[in-house]
DNA sequence: CCCTTGCTTGGAGTGCACTCCAAGTCAATA
DNA sequence: TATTGACTTGGAGTGCACTCCAAGCAAGGG
C-alpha cells in the first residue's frame, strides 16, 4: 500500500510543527513521498509547484528523482501558510522569484508581505463580524428549539 | 452610462449597513440594478444565485422583470457574509432550501450554522498564526533595510 | 527474467464560482 | 416610427488551483 496520491482529504493540514509529522529523518534529502507525508500536499501538487516556479530548484538523484532539503520543507511551510491565508499562487510565485534574485529584492519582498498582512488583517475583521451574525442567528434557533422542547 | 455589469472591482464589498449604500428607496420593490448598486454583486451573479436556488423566489413585474424586496436584501447581506467566510455555494443553497421548507428545519439550520461557525473560528486561528509569521519576516526585512540605510 | 513499487514527464481534465454572450422583450424618448 | 436602454433567458466560456492520465524508467524481490 502506497502513501502517495491520496487526496488531501479536505486537508486543512495538520502541518509541520503541529503534531504528527516531524522531519522524516534527521537527514537532508527527502523523497517526494516523504514530503507528501510531511506536508499533506499531494505529489501532483509538489511537482506542479516546481513547474510553475514556486519552488527553489529542487535537487535530483542520478536517476532523476527529486530530493527535497530541510530548506525546501521550510519553504513549503511558508507557502502553506500563505496559501491558507488566500494569497494567490501568482503572488507566491512572484515572491519566490524575488527570493531567487537575491538580497537586493529585500525591499520589494517586504512590500509584498506587508500588503498581504494588510489583507489578512481585513480578512480577520470580516470573519469576526460574521462570527457575530452567526452567534446571533444560532441563538435565535437555539431559543426556538428550547421553547419547543419546553411545551 | 449604465450602472450594470461593471466588474465587482475585487469587491470586498463596502456592503450594506457600512457606508455608502442605504436601501435605495424606502420602498420594497427594487430593480436588479438597484440591488447591484446596493450589494456590489453583478446582475449576472444575482440571476445566477436565483437559478441555483440561492434566493427565496424573487418577485416579477407584469413584464417579467425582477423586483427584490427588503427581505431579499437582508438575505443577500447574510449570503455575502457567508460567502466572505468561505462557505461553499452548495452549503448556502442547502441552507436556503431549509429556510424555504419552514420552521421544522430549525434544528438542521442551527447545526449547519454551528458547523460553519467552527470553521470560521479555525480560519481566524490560522490567519492569526500566519500573521505572526508575516510580522516576523517583515521585521527581518525591515531590519535589513535599516541596516543598509545606516551604512 | 518478470513484476511491483516509486518515481518521472507533458499535457489534458476537473470543480468551483462566477462571467459573459446572443437573441429577445418592453417602455420611454427623439 | 425608430432608437435607446434596462431588462429577460439558456447556455457557453473563463480563471484559478489543482488533479489526473498515459507512457515510461530504475531498482529490488521471487
Amino acid at each position: 500500500m502506497t502513501v502517495m496520491e491520496r487526496a488531501p482529504v479536505k486537508a486543512r493540514n495538520t502541518c509541520a510543527e503541529d503534531t504528527g509529522h516531524p522531519r522524516p529523518t534527521g537527514q537532508d534529502r527527502y523523497s517526494i513521498s516523504e514530503v507528501v507525508a510531511h506536508t499533506g500536499l499531494t505529489a501532483h501538487t509538489l511537482r506542479w509547484y516546481e513547474r510553475i516556479g514556486l519552488m527553489p530548484h529542487v535537487d535530483r538523484t542520478h536517476t532523476g528523482q527529486r530530493r527535497f532539503t530541510n530548506r525546501d520543507l521550510d519553504w513549503l511551510d511558508l507557502v502553506g501558510k500563505l496559501r491558507l491565508t488566500g494569497m494567490p499562487v501568482a503572488d507566491m510565485v512572484r515572491y519566490a522569484e524575488l527570493v531567487r534574485e537575491g538580497e537586493h529584492t529585500f525591499a520589494e519582498r517586504e512590500e509584498l508581505l506587508t500588503a498581504h498582512r494588510e489583507n489578512v488583517r481585513e480578512r480577520i475583521a470580516e470573519l469576526r463580524s460574521t462570527l457575530e451574525v452567526l452567534d446571533h442567528k444560532i441563538d435565535v434557533y437555539a431559543d426556538a428549539r428550547r421553547a419547543s422542547e419546553r411545551v
